[in-house]
DNA sequence: TTCATTGGTTGATATTGTCAACCAACAGCC
DNA sequence: GGCTGTTGGTTGACAATATCAACCAATGAA
């Protein structure tokens, strides 16, 4: 393959095979879950006191969408909802016991696929990387 | 909208609003198609002797999928199928007259999104980003 | 000539994204 | 206290995208 020197390229590219591989990985470990489920798990155990409204906000993504996948995580098992005491419209998300451990067999996969990803990359490539990705997503945000 | 350290995370983002950009201003064209649409005839305007396979294989999306989409391009009158005289299986793609009209005005909206997106960061920069970008990418597939 | 491979098509189904209506709780305001 | 506009969340309907497998005809190599 070709290295692509159009932006756009690059970039749809490595979503499309960044999500392949995590796809992957995320099957190997025999998880029965899908892209969003692992998505939110993981903001969930980042968040100390996430809300769904904060995962829309963060991810950019349909409130309505997020709704169904907590309901679906939630009755896996994985996730928790206790009444947030600041507002009594909203929900407090947690990870459930067993929640927490398929979370850590999915670190797994996934820091595989980061690690893969960045093989033979010099750190500070990477930073630089990460540096430019965060002004592009700014430039993007502003304009909305 | 605070800064993403996190490698996973900014690919996501990017490519997520990278794509409700995109899509903004494929609308705000009036453009009457939907993502894929636009990213194949892309793909059929720049490749001269274009086939689905060449697509499949560059995109990595499944062939099925193609052959839809491509279905549906052609009955909109934006692409033309010619049989391949190198090989009776398969088919030349190619724009239209109208596929052609309508790529220009496409390549304006994207331009501009573009152009949004790299706002103030330098043409070095940018460079070093789609450098880096490559090199990820080359480690992904190599591994599958 | 066989036979495995390849380019493409089709069907079925899962996942993800979008839009709009709606409700209850909130917050500011008079 | 009563309004009123906003916010957190839920739901329904539907569009777009992705995945998997079976299938066919042409190809190419043995």
């Amino acid at each position: 393959m070709p290295h692509q020197a159009d932006i756009r390229q690059v970039l749809w590219q490595l979503a499309f095979q960044f999500k392949v591989s995590s796809k992957r990985a995320i099957r190997d470990y025999d998880l029965p879950l899908n892209g969003m489920h692992v998505r939110l798990l993981q903001m969930i155990a980042r968040q100390p006191a996430c809300t769904a409204q904060h995962i829309a906000a963060v991810t950019g993504r349909d409130k309505g969408q997020i709704t169904r996948v907590i309901k679906e995580l939630e009755t896996m098992d994985l996730v928790t909802r206790t009444p947030n005491p600041e507002d009594r419209r909203s929900q407090l998300l947690a990870l459930s016991q067993t929640g927490q451990g398929l979370m850590a067999r999915i670190q797994e996969a996934e820091d595989e696929v980061t690690k893969t990803l960045l093989k033979g990359i010099p750190k500070k490539e990477v930073d630089a990387f990460i540096e430019t990705g965060n002004r592009m997503l700014d430039n993007l945000r502003e304009e909305s």
